[in-house]
DNA sequence: TATACTATATGCAATACGGATATAGCAATG
DNA sequence: CATTGCTATATCCGTATTGCATATAGTATA
């Protein structure tokens, strides 16, 4: 049980898959960093799990690679927002992602079958 | 397209998938690492792509977390070989890394539908 | 005045990675 | 017999990414 948690909360956990996250959000819609937290949650990343600092980290990345802008704005009841845009490029970038991502979930069937299938083998050599 | 290399060929891009590939494979056979690469090319880590390193490391880290344990082999024609064999913690925590593999598929596949829904709202408003 | 919430950013140590290099046995080539 | 090449494992080094903790700062509320 732990195990399971353990695999989630090494490093490099967010890895791609939070900027994939974050491109779609972004894909018709600007968002700034603390709502995204919010959005984040229905992908796997629980509010409590998720490293804010990676986070902030990764869009600021985003924006040097120019998949996002972002630009300063004022909000009542607060201090003021970073919000993020997709670029075009970010828009083009995001497509090849996921496209990535059904070719690694292709490869993670794969996998999974191989396993059920010896588990399978397995309990038959019991019988 | 060189993208899509690009977001494989980032650090940590095997992060748990090699582990569970090793373990896979280890299920229900011994194996050395210099044979696991070959047979690791069906779970998408090309030869060249694949760092020997990363793969020697995770192996020995793996021993280390008692998943596997290893017994030196001699060989006719070459050096003498690690070999791996599972234990029975390995297999438990395979069952385990199995249904988080299925768990993150899912969420792969919320993710991609999003994507494309967006993609088709977007097709509509264009038309 | 203090606490809490929103909001972003940075310093730090730990971890994992890729590439290069080291070691070493054996085979084949010339 | 020297060199090259293949099998096989391990380690060093620099870099990238992460989580945690902390810093900063505006606003609201008690």
């Amino acid at each position: 049980m732990s195990e399971i948690q353990n695999c989630c909360n090494k490093p490099q956990k967010a890895e791609k898959f939070l900027k994939i996250c974050l491109l779609t959000l972004l894909y018709d819609q600007k968002a700034h960093g603390y709502f995204l937290i919010e959005e984040l949650e229905s992908y796997g990343f629980r509010k409590d799990e998720l490293s804010i600092s990676t986070l902030y980290r990764n869009l600021r990345k985003m924006e040097a690679e120019k998949l996002v802008l972002s630009s300063w704005e004022k909000s009542e009841g607060g201090p003021r927002k970073r919000v993020y845009t997709i670029t075009d490029e970010g828009k083009k970038s995001l497509e090849e992602y996921i496209n990535f991502l059904k070719f690694r979930k292709s490869l993670m069937d794969k996998l999974i079958n191989t396993y059920e299938n010896k588990i399978n083998d397995n309990n038959m050599e019991v019988k």
